[in-house]
RNA sequence: GCCCGGGUGGUGGAAUGGUAUACACGAAGGACUUAAAAUCCUUUGCCCGCAAGGGCUUGCGAGUUCGAGUCUCGCCUCGGGCACCA
């Protein structure tokens, strides 16, 4: 199976969509001459947003509107030639899709990796709706740019975090770039350190409740130097840790903190506020009492809520510290064994030697680490703890045009699956489908719809109203390909053993966070529950450079710099449009659209249609010039090579050059006017086809046909330039048959007038040979 | 701030440590044409030179090497990702 990402059908195909599906197709059909069963499958991604927008916009709705766009985006599919497996299409709003889309929640649900719980989460308030942590770009919505606010709602999760060690350490296995491995580790975001619980010293009402506060560190090292706590306004025991004189004061503050957006919290330029509680805490490893405060540079999600500040050791607490006149203690010297630690200017955050901490003294802070965290773990006030960025998956969505989450609430018995049998949950028609301002989903207005039996208790029961994220939808598309029809399971074993994992998957960068990340999940979830053989989606992963315009901008309408993939079909075909985005450059790396350089491709074709119409010329020769042939060998070498690594752009230079040496020749044997074909047909199908059954007079298609063979030896048989050099500077090419011996050459290059007038100068003290490729005369 | 990528003619780009600038676009000149388009031919990295020829050049500066666009180090610069994550 050779995977591309499937396209959301927003009613149009453009220039990206082509960069997307008739490049790849390229290797699809040389795979395929090369005897390989290949499926390039296609389908639409057809749930979410943009659909209900557009159809509040033109008086539909989005079911219409979403069917009449991929109807369209079909037939311009299809003007591509792409060899796409149309049989196997899958669409995530077909009902037989999305009922296994529902069943594996279900299956979910049962395994505990999807639950109901309050947290606070990322909403929209233009969209009315719920956003991953993935959706959110600079605090704003990804889809409009809306400011995104935080509110704490109750919604559906996916425990993908219950996976995130295998997320991380499972992407070395995988042939994937490296900037996505990465992109994925970071944002995952794991941290191995300490947790460290602080006594409460002087706590409000002694005696029930909270004893501790506790932490979260990387640097137990620097265990010594904390002279302060900062808990963030969130935290739970604000009050408890408030005594009465800092009461207003931290009124005020909370009150503040809660009007911010995560936006403004989040700015760095931003100076650090914060303010005293009156609480103070115990530092156990050096009995010190240290204040507690509150501020809102300490992140509440994030590990506990609640920090150690070391001042000496980290720049924020640095800042902070010196804002508050508050104590720096050095307890890590860049220099040891020193006489003295340097006065610091700045924190100093990086590993050291400790000093000033007693028995630590003298170790190096990796060491120092492990030992002050096993000292404090033997007291029960610490132990070993790793701490990630990653979230769990909200995956509610406060919308219509969505897969409803299969799951009945009743007032007795609570949330409750649907059963299997009643799958698929459809979707009910709404005229008014619009979200309302209360964050409840438009499913609610679907009375009928609603109104349920509980499946435990038989009483009256309500449907959950939220529709899932569609990037549910398309965790698992994949798997389906490999069965599409199967009524009976989401897709058969056997099928899904002879398919899959997929050997490579090509698409783009922007979803290195998030698509590959929830696929991968789903993989490994649905691995546990022994419904795949595979722990890893994608084998291989290409992400595929981006078409810009002609002014190196990113193509957008309001730049005016769009280019319309079905204009630029109707001046210059299909072929040439597929061969042009083929050679514009590496296929990783994308680039601007040149609407001048298009006409080179055009040439091409269009001398490559005038050469086999000159029926003078082609299929006349008996054999071929052994020049002809040989470069015809290395050329059918070198595309496969270059195909196979996805180097498109140099196969099509290749093409042309060879095209150069055809139109040199007087007459064109059979066999090399079969054999250009070949090489043609998988960059321009349409074309290869025409000439091989028209010209050539072949019965049966060029696509059924195999990738031309070359022979090694002919190859072998060229004449090299052999470089010669003094001094590493280029002064002659003498032609020359190939394995000479050191001594043959020298003699050669020795012949050489120019060499001799050289060499006269100056005599060479040595020389090197390399076969094959240069001689080079040292004085 | 941290982590990744890039930087080669007028442009897109090519180059297992071994002829830098392939292939194409554009441009200039010419052929065909009443003319234009299309097509075909020639030239086309920069500098000196009438020429033969010589010198310089892969962002800048060092280094390794017989030899560096390619490897190493430092710097400049553009693009992307993360960003108060303790």
């Amino acid at each position: 199976m050779l995977l591309t990402e499937f396209p959301y059908p927003s009613g149009n195909l453009h220039i990206g969509h082509w960069y997307a599906f008739a490049i790849p197709d390229i290797y699809a059909r040389y795979l395929r001459m090369n005897g390989k069963n290949v499926s390039y499958p296609m389908g639409f991604d057809a749930f979410g947003l943009p659909a209900e927008n557009a159809a509040i916009k033109n008086n539909t709705n989005p079911r219409d509107w979403t069917e009449k766009n991929i109807a369209y985006m079909t037939k311009q599919l299809k003007s591509m030639g792409a060899v796409f497996d149309w049989p196997r299409e899958v669409r995530t709003i077909d009902p037989e899709y999305y009922k296994w889309t529902q069943w594996l929640f279900l299956k979910f649900y049962e395994k505990g990796l999807a639950y109901r719980a309050p947290t606070l989460v990322n909403w929209c308030p233009r969209d009315k709706t719920v956003l991953a942590n993935e959706q959110v770009v600079d605090g704003k919505c990804e889809r409009d740019g809306e400011p995104v606010i935080q509110k704490e709602i109750t919604q559906w999760m996916f425990r993908i975090t219950d996976y995130a060690d295998r997320l991380i350490d499972d992407l070395s296995g995988l042939d994937w770039p490296e900037t996505t491995k990465i992109a994925q580790r970071n944002w995952i975001g794991r941290s191995e350190g300490a947790l460290i619980k602080f006594p409460i010293f002087n706590s409000k009402s002694s005696g029930g409740g909270q004893k501790y506060v506790e932490v979260f560190t990387t640097r137990a090292d620097t265990l010594f130097g904390a002279t302060y706590l900062v808990i963030a306004p969130e935290h739970p025991m604000v009050m408890k840790l408030t005594d009465d004189q800092h009461l207003d004061g931290i009124n005020e503050y909370l009150e503040e903190a809660k009007r911010k957006t995560e936006m403004e919290r989040a700015h760095l330029d931003k100076e650090k506020t914060g303010v005293p509680t009156g609480g103070f805490v115990l530092n156990s490893i050096n009995n010190e009492k240290i204040p507690v405060w509150v501020a809102d540079y300490v992140v509440g999600w994030y590990g506990t809520g609640a920090v150690m500040a070391v001042p000496a050791h980290d720049d924020r607490d640095w800042e902070f510290a010196k804002k508050y006149n508050l104590p720096v203690k050095m307890v890590v010297c860049p220099n040891y064994p020193a006489p003295m630690c340097p006065v610091l200017e700045n924190a100093f955050i990086e590993d050291g030697h400790l000093v000033d901490s007693a028995e630590f003294t003298g170790m190096k802070s990796s060491e120092a680490r492990e030992k002050i965290t096993k000292k404090l773990k033997e007291k029960g006030l610490a132990d070993f703890k790793k701490n990630y960025k990653l979230h769990d998956w909200v995956l509610s969505r406060q919308r219509y045009w969505g897969v409803p989450i299969p799951m009945i609430h009743c007032q007795t018995c609570g949330y409750q699956p649907v059963s299997e049998k009643d799958l698929p949950v459809k979707l009910p028609k709404l005229d008014d489908f619009k979200p309302s301002d209360d964050g409840r989903s438009p499913l609610a207005k679907a009375i009928s719809w609603l109104k349920v039996k509980c499946p435990q208790c038989r009483r009256e029961g309500e449907r959950e109203t939220d529709t899932m994220d569609t990037f549910v939808d398309s965790s698992w598309y994949f798997l389906r390909y490999a069965d599409p029809k199967n009524k009976k399971e989401f897709a058969s074993q056997d099928k899904i053993f002879k398919w899959l994992p997929v050997p490579l998957y090509i698409g783009g960068a922007e979803h290195n966070t998030m698509h590959l990340l929830y696929a991968r999940f789903y993989t490994k979830a649905l691995h546990d529950l022994g419904y795949v053989n595979f722990n890893e989606p994608f084998l291989k992963r290409v992400n595929r450079g981006l078409i810009l315009g002609p002014d190196h901008q990113k193509m957008s309408k309001s730049r005016g710099n769009v280019i319309d993939p079905d204009e630029e079909v109707k001046k210059y075909g299909a072929d040439t449009v597929r061969m042009f985005l083929a050679f514009m450059g590496p296929y990783e790396q994308g680039g601007p659209w040149d609407p001048r350089g298009i006409n080179g491709v055009y040439r091409f074709l269009s001398r490559v249609w005038s050469l086999f119409n000159a029926k003078s010329k082609t299929q006349n020769a008996k054999s071929e010039a052994k020049e002809l042939e040989i470069k015809l060998n290395q050329t059918i070498k070198k595309i496969g090579e270059d195909i196979s690594e996805l180097k498109f752009n140099t196969c099509v230079s290749e093409m042309m050059k060879l095209l150069n040496e055809l139109e040199k020749q007087e007459n064109l044997s059979l066999a090399v006017c079969r054999s250009f074909l070949l090489l043609l047909s998988p960059f321009a199908p349409h074309l290869a086809e025409e000439l091989w059954l028209n010209i050539l007079k072949n019965k049966n298609s060029i696509h059924l046909e195999k990738w031309p063979e070359f022979d090694e030896t002919i190859i072998a048989e060229e004449k090299i330039n052999l470089i010669v050099q003094i001094n590493g500077k280029m002064k002659d090419v003498i032609t020359a048959r190939r394995g000479l011996s050191k001594e043959e050459a020298k003699q050669l290059a020795l012949a050489s007038e120019k060499i001799k007038k050289h060499l006269t100068e100056m005599p060479p003290k040595d020389f090197i040979y390399v076969q094959d490729k240069l001689i080079n005369f040292v004085g």
